[in-house]
DNA sequence: ACAAAAGTGTTGTGCTTACACCCATGT
DNA sequence: ACATGGGTGTAAGCACAACACTTTTGT
């Protein structure tokens, strides 16, 4: 009941990985503009090989650091996608993962360096993608959704002090849903990770907002 | 970043799948005796293999039904297995899937034909597994345990009349603790899903207990 | 003065948990 | 008669959803 791979011509194992973001107000996601053949010059999620001594979450891990720089986050898998047609090429198997970076840290030097045309895509700003790419990358968010709250794996990648509006917008563009802000607040405070820094922002609206960051001791889940 | 499987010499992706039954008191899983090595004579997920012009679901529900004669399930993903380490002998890289069969329908005259040394394990009574296969089961398990409420998705798999003591004792089963009994009759009662056939049990205990089925007419999440 | 976002409490509903006794029947 | 499993209700706590007004400050 084994198949070698070895037997079938042009069968590809990839996988497909969804980085996002958490930055201020808006979740984010890094996609690569295709060069070659088919849908080149389209927008797709990054794609990447498998080598035969590394497991897929190292691959993962060492490709993302090396095309764009990344480290520190843990690659989640969110499906896999074998339907023969979904590449006319070949047959194109895909290892879905998503992960999230360190919104301080998304600069883009890596890939420029690598020739690589990458950007970061508001979530609601999603342009045609390459393949099923469209539908990797919702199914990775409907995942991404049950992690939210899990403020252990969320708070390692919000580095930055926001107000809690900003963390309201945030949870807003991933759930795609409105919040209702008393709920919210209460919600967020009652799980007793929020810390204040005593600092104020003050540009993002007429009266001063308290910027909180993540407390250091949580301990949980992940 | 596409690695081609061609330049992979023995590499090698396979399907592992728990194939569950839910049975009057018990979580039961289909396993196999390996007759080859490694792990020969050691029970094992049955392994399947993909080929070209199927889909992973479609290649399950056909090798299932091929070998083991069961059919309308639905196989869900609960990981990719892809340790470098986890077959000595080349690069073994496992999707692992889980499916519930009818418990009304799980004889194994099939897979006698098939030659296949198959049998039913109550799911506290598992012996040694080849390979990372132990592993798999219990993940698997845990993304089952997220699934025993949606009655529209477990219900398909439960035809035969059952008292709520019955219904009680599975649930224990896969859950790995104890329930309360007026708790959980309240729960299921509540959910609306379960209808008295009128027909008693009167074997399994002193006093007559009412036999319940799923109701016809659930619609719903899957 | 006014526009714009910050901030703040209460109430109802439903789900979950904990808990103990009587009933029907087979032996 | 008694042992066995069947069957039943209540109360407390918690999470969640709905909902509106005052405050601060930049213009």
């Amino acid at each position: 009941m084994i198949v070698d791979n070895r037997f079938y011509s042009r069968q590809i194992l990839s996988i497909n990985i969804c980085i996002f973001s958490l930055n201020l107000n808006k979740l984010s996601v890094l996609l690569v503009k295709k060069k070659k053949e088919p849908y080149s010059n389209t927008w797709s999620l990054p794609e990447i090989g498998l080598i035969n001594k590394e497991s897929c979450e190292q691959t993962i891990c060492r490709e993302i650091k090396n095309n764009f720089g990344f480290e520190n986050f843990t690659p989640r898998l969110t499906g896999v996608y074998s339907d023969p047609k979904r590449d006319k090429r070949f047959r194109n198997i895909s290892l879905a993962y998503y992960t999230i970076v360190d919104e301080n840290n998304t600069s883009l030097k890596e890939s420029k360096k690598h020739n690589l045309e990458a950007d970061w895509f508001e979530i609601d700003k999603i342009p045609e993608l390459a393949f099923d790419n469209k539908e990797v990358l919702i199914n990775s968010i409907e995942l991404l959704k049950d992690k939210i709250y899990d403020i252990p794996f969320i708070s390692q990648y919000i580095k930055q002090p926001f107000t809690l509006t900003n963390l309201q917008n945030l949870y807003e563009s991933i759930l795609n849903t409105k919040l209702d802000k008393r709920n919210f607040r209460r919600k967020l405070l009652t799980l007793n990770c929020l810390v204040d820094t005593g600092r104020k922002n003050t540009k993002d609206s007429h009266k001063k907002s308290s910027l909180f960051k993540f407390s250091r001791k949580i301990k949980g889940e992940n």
